[in-house]
DNA sequence: TTCTAAATTTAGAAATGTTACAAATTAGGA
DNA sequence: TCCTAATTTGTAACATTTCTAAATTTAGAA
């Protein structure tokens, strides 16, 4: 399903002005399985908006955080940052040779959560579960 | 117990000079939970070397993470890489607010981590799993 | 529709964190 | 001790992210 409704739709909720380059933001996140960085999505939707500022694309994919609606994998050191418009509970497998992050769906996900949620005082906010490896592709090589 | 032996055995065996500046820093990383920076590193460990530089902070971390001895947690954005010694499964608590990250050891991580290894192809090298919220501290104010 | 205030975008500068570099130093074996 | 390669150091370079101020645009009010 598109989710890019429910993106902009969370802007609107949170007062915000839906402006035709966070909508074109909001809907390449909920298109792409790709994990991107800013300057990705900055790449990918600048031809549609000539005069769009990467500054524009780092604003916008903050307030998403903020809002919870998207999340942030965290980039190992100097690369960069990689963000998921999949707010559900899943597994990403990050390729430490071809840089790849793809899903990995689980079943022990919801289990945990639930046990942050009701063994920690903490009010939790998003998540992140990561493991780094080589892919199937880069082990033959 | 002390796995500060073990970070430097790690060092030896992959061939590598046990130097003072090394031990120093594996001694601190393996005496603290506090998940520090290479920043918080340099801080805490140029006391004891008042020539010690940031770079070599960096290159022993690098090349602890490469024996796969520790682990990285991922800033977010352009917060500083953040290291963690201890690589057994655990979750991390990271909270928003006072940047504190502490350890939440769970039940669920082993057969996820089992399920991961069984049922992607992927050769494992390191994971980081990381709830992202606001502590009880920080939600009381 | 037009007007207005506030939000947003933009471009570039600045800040931050990390890596690269070349010269000086040092560890560890002969 | 001496030797050589590994390591450290300080600094410069680099990449990513944030800040800033001016210009533009949105959405509601008149």
């Amino acid at each position: 399903m598109d989710n890019s409704l429910h993106l902009a739709q969370s802007l609107r909720k949170a007062g915000l002005r839906l402006t035709p380059q966070r909508l074109a933001i909001c809907s390449f996140l909920a298109s792409t399985d790709q994990h991107p960085t800013a300057q990705m999505i900055y790449d990918q939707v600048r031809p549609q908006f000539p005069t769009l500022s990467l500054a524009t694309v780092y604003n916008t994919l903050e307030t998403l955080v903020q809002l919870g609606v998207i999340n942030t994998l965290g980039g190992t050191g100097s690369e960069a940052e990689r963000y998921d418009a999949d707010t559900s509970p899943h597994v990403n497998l990050s390729c430490v040779s071809c840089q790849r992050v793809i899903d990995f769906p689980s079943q022990h996900l919801h289990a945990l959560e639930d046990e942050v949620t009701s063994r920690s005082e903490y009010r939790l906010l998003g998540s992140r579960f990561l493991f780094f490896g080589l892919c199937p592709d880069c082990q033959a090589t």
